[in-house]
RNA sequence: GCCGCCGUAGCUCAGUGGUAGAGCGCAUCCUUGGUAAGGCUGAGGUCGACAGUUCAAUCCUGUCCGGCGGCACCA
């Protein structure tokens, strides 16, 4: 017997895994008639280190590429480095390293970090986004998205942090500060470029319904994101000329069916009107003012007060020569929605109420509950929402809701008040950063042509940047931004934006099928592997990434430069590792690391100062709360594959995990008993006990059959569950055949191959497997080898189990009856009781009622 | 407030319209030439609560309770 000593075997298996080039994928003319399958996990940002969240992620993907390369799919499985951004600014301004050199030295000890972990990629396709190669076609696509009309310029409000000069997005302000400087951050209105989104919302939002093999959840948070609304936008006639000079105020509602309802017309703070009316009357401007002071975090609005103030304004009502409504400004119309004004229907929705109800306006019922009765009804004590017919309203009067909005809305256009109209709550994507270190903007500025893409690419990031003083780099570079117009030759300045990073993710996934090809995309290996068949990553991207990349490959394909119209045709999110803290106790309290304290007489202590420790809540692993632990440390101890076969057993893939030392011990222990059993099958002699050899060949195809059904549907720790059971299953049934076992226990190896793939190797060499377990077929499950011999069925008499009875499977139910009543302790329940009835269910179950 | 997910052993989780399971932890014992180990045996569960459907509900339906997440003056 030999302990199985991963520290000599992983490294081992590695190279030969490298040395067979094992896992270079195969080019379509190679793979034939095999299937492909495109496995991709999100690509790191290069911090240098890698986290056990990695470790996570990684595996699961290793996992699913190493499950469809046994079953024969030709696989991409590759990897790659998410490299601009902020913190190699950061680095540079604080460690005065370069930002390029910084990166690359990451990029270079997380590789081996990551090539520990013994994942199969085929790592000759690898790339940095910071790669000239790579940014240079990204500008490329830039400029056919600008020619296109999908990049544009215009001026926008921004987050600007007054000490470092820069723009900041909405995640860099924190309490409304810059998360960097401290400073207050400041809306500034700055010319910037924006990516046509808008443009795509509707197919954004249609195509979430083929995205089959998308969480629930990840398509439920798009939709609400791109908050596709169906409505009525239309005009109303003001009863004198406006002071803006319009004749009348445009309002948008999703609830054309309640128009008679209304009682008042409201437009937002900074409506142009309201800035209008302000300009003329301190009052107004006063009460604008006011509204602007509010905070902006959700609790404050939440708990924000409706105000408004009337400005004696009146419009025509639509539909009833006879009304006028009052015109307010009120805070809780919002400029950047719709049409930043709305008209109030204070009986049919919960804001008009509460505002209606404040300033005395009328309320006016136009929906009928459907258990109400017409006459003598009066609202009650909050808005009626919900379905209903249509009452108090002329024409509408007797119709449905849905029917009413139609019937208005053809009204107005009608009279030529207005149309149906869609409105989204997604806005055009900002890519402007005046940052440094990310792709610049392929545009030049020229007094003569104006605003010129460049036709000169790339267009480089120059390496000799200072960051000795705030604001953009670029901008100040003594000669970088001086150059000529590409259409007329004469002088003009570079744009000194760079790409917002999420651009450079939006299609790298796309750029793996050819990483060489000399256009952004090879269109041919692109439409052979594209979509990506399973995409793993944090669900923290829900939203953001996942968007932006699906509207890229849909801009690339109408630009025909693939054919796929979604970018991932699979999608799974992982949890997050998690683990325990702990703080010490006394005056002070702070954060202990693990490896700061250690148990004693029951509890946890602090190793310098013997006191005790407070265990706090499982939370994800932070820096500030020190309850990490490094992936090396856990390889060096149990070794790679312990740690990942931890990160996938303890919890469904899409829950959070917490780490445990118990946990990761007894996936060590595992290990070893799969390599006892490796070593004993190996060694085993001779024929054995029939019956028990039947027993094992059956739970080794039922096996078979739970690994792969929990593999195919992301149950990775249900799967593993089975491994432990059928590892006593093999102690149980050490009679066996020698023949039988080793069977048993190879095909143990290729299905825990996935998980643990070095010990797999280790295991299959030592039972004389021939070629690599890396390459050896999935196994095939056998129903006829699974069906066991004899079913024992428990009988119930009136619902509870009183005994149970063995039959052959397939029995006839007269014939289990007739065993089920001729069985001992069935008889002794039934002594004194009249058999009514006798369930037979086939191959389960009996059930006697009995009175 | 709206939407979604989750409640099974001390912990983390499998599972099924019909006999409640695994790992870790715990207890007892064995081994001390696999030894910073290995193994045997065992205890431990009104399957969140209540109601309904059913011969039979942890599983299906409904209501409620608890936890987590997303969205939120979006007209």
């Amino acid at each position: 017997m030999v302990r199985y000593n991963p520290k000599e075997a992983e490294p081992r298996w590695r190279k030969a895994w490298l040395d067979a080039g094992t896992f270079r994928t195969r080019s379509p003319a190679e793979a034939g008639a095999a299937p492909k399958a495109y496995v991709l996990e999100m690509f790191p940002y290069p911090s240098g280190r890698i986290h056990i969240g990695h470790v996570r992620n990684y595996a699961m993907g290793d996992l699913v590429a190493r499950f469809r390369r046994a079953q024969g799919y030709n696989v991409l499985h590759p990897m790659g480095w998410d490299a601009f951004g902020m913190p190699a600014e950061n680095a540079a301004m604080e460690k005065g390293v370069n930002p390029k050199a910084w990166t690359y030295d990451n990029i270079a000890a997380m590789r081996e970090q990551l090539k520990m972990l013994g994942l199969s990629i085929d790592w000759s396709r690898e790339f940095a986004t910071c790669d000239r190669a790579y940014y240079g076609r990204q500008q490329q696509l830039f400029v056919e998205l600008y020619r296109r009309g999908l990049a544009y310029r215009r001026e926008a409000t921004v987050n600007w942090d007054p000490v470092d000069a820069t723009v900041l997005a909405n995640e860099q302000v924190i309490d409304g500060r810059g998360w960097r400087s401290g400073a207050l951050v400041e809306k500034k209105k700055l010319t910037q470029w924006f990516f046509r989104i808008t443009q795509y919302a509707d197919e954004l939002a249609d195509a979430l319904k083929t995205l089959d093999r998308w969480p629930d959840k990840v398509r439920l948070m798009q939709e609400n994101w791109i908050g596709r609304s169906k409505g009525l936008r239309m005009t109303f006639a003001a009863t004198a000329p406006l002071p803006t000079g319009a004749d009348g105020i445009e309002v948008y509602t999703t609830r054309p069916d309640t128009l008679f309802g209304a009682s008042f017309i409201a437009v937002a703070p900074d409506h142009p009107l309201a800035e209008r009316l302000a300009a003329d009357d301190p009052a107004v401007a006063d009460f604008l003012a006011e509204c602007r002071r509010g905070g902006t975090s959700e609790a404050e609005i939440e708990l924000a007060e409706k105000k408004g103030r009337d400005t004696g304004l009146r419009v025509q009502h639509p539909f009833d020569p006879a009304r006028t409504l009052p015109v307010w400004i009120a805070n809780f119309v919002l400029m950047e929605y719709g049409t930043g004004a709305i008209f109030g229907c204070p009986a049919h929705d919960q804001r008009d109420w509460d505002f209606a109800t404040k300033y005395g306006l009328p309320i006016l019922p136009v929906v009928l509950p459907p258990s109400a009765e017409a006459d003598g009804y009066a609202p009650g004590a909050e808005p009626y929402v919900g379905p209903g017919r249509i009452f108090n309203s002329a024409f509408l009067d007797g119709l449905d809701v849905e029917s009413a909005k139609a019937a208005a809305i053809a009204e107005i256009e009608r009279q030529g008040r207005g149309q149906g109209a869609t409105v989204y709550r997604l806005r055009d994507w900002g890519v402007s950063r005046q940052r440094y270190w990310g792709c610049p903007i392929p545009i030049v500025h020229c007094a003569r042509c104006g605003i010129t893409p460049e036709t000169r690419l790339p267009v480089d990031l120059p390496d000799d940047v200072t960051f000795d003083t705030p604001g953009n780099p670029l901008d100040r570079h003594p000669t970088w931004k001086h150059t000529t117009c590409p259409a007329c030759g004469g002088p003009a300045t570079r744009e000194t934006d760079t790409l917002d990073t999420f651009v450079d993710s939006s299609w790298y996934f796309a750029r793996f099928t050819d990483p060489e090809a000399e256009a952004p995309l090879d269109k041919a290996a692109a439409d052979y592997w594209m979509p990506v068949d399973q995409y793993i990553g944090g669900v923290e991207h829900a939203v953001l990434h996942l968007l932006y990349a699906r509207f890229i490959t849909k801009a690339l394909r109408d630009e025909g430069r693939l054919d796929a119209d979604e970018p991932f045709a699979g999608l799974f999110t992982q949890g997050m590792v998690t683990h325990e803290t702990y703080r010490s106790t006394g005056p002070e309290p702070r954060w202990l690391s693990p490896a700061e304290i250690e148990p004693r007489d029951g509890g946890w202590v602090e190793i310098e100062t013997g006191q005790p420790v407070e265990v706090g809540g499982v939370e994800k692993m932070s820096k500030t709360k020190k309850n990490t632990v490094a992936p090396e440390d856990i390889f060096a101890t149990y070794g790679v594959d312990a740690a990942r076969l931890f990160v996938l057993s303890d919890s469904p893939p899409d829950r959070d995990v917490p780490w445990t030392e118990a946990g990761v011990e007894g996936c060590w222990r595992f290990i070893n008993r799969v390599w006892a059993e490796a070593e004993a099958a190996a060694d085993a002699q001779g024929a054995g006990d029939p019956d028990q050899t039947d027993q094992l060949q059956r739970a080794t195809q039922k096996l078979i059959k739970a690994v792969t059904e929990a593999f195919e549907s992301f149950r990775f720790n249900a799967g593993i569950a089975r491994f432990y059971s059928f590892l006593n299953d093999l102690k149980r049934l050490e009679r066996a055949d020698a023949s039988e076992r080793r069977a048993a226990v190879k095909a143990l190896i290729v299905l825990i191959n996935p998980i643990t793939p070095h010990l797999a190797e280790s295991a299959w060499a030592r039972l004389g497997g021939a070629g690599l377990a890396a390459d050896a077929a999935w196994p095939a499950f056998d129903a006829a080898l699974a069906a066991d011999p004899v079913l024992t069925l428990p009988v119930q008499i009136n619902g509870k189990r009183r005994g149970e009875v063995q039959a052959p499977p397939g029995a006839a139910e007269a014939e289990v009856e007739a065993i089920a009543l001729a069985d001992e302790a069935v008889r002794r329940h039934l002594e004194g009781l009249t058999v009514r009835k006798v369930i037979v269910v086939k191959d389960r179950i009996v059930n006697i009622v009995a009175g």
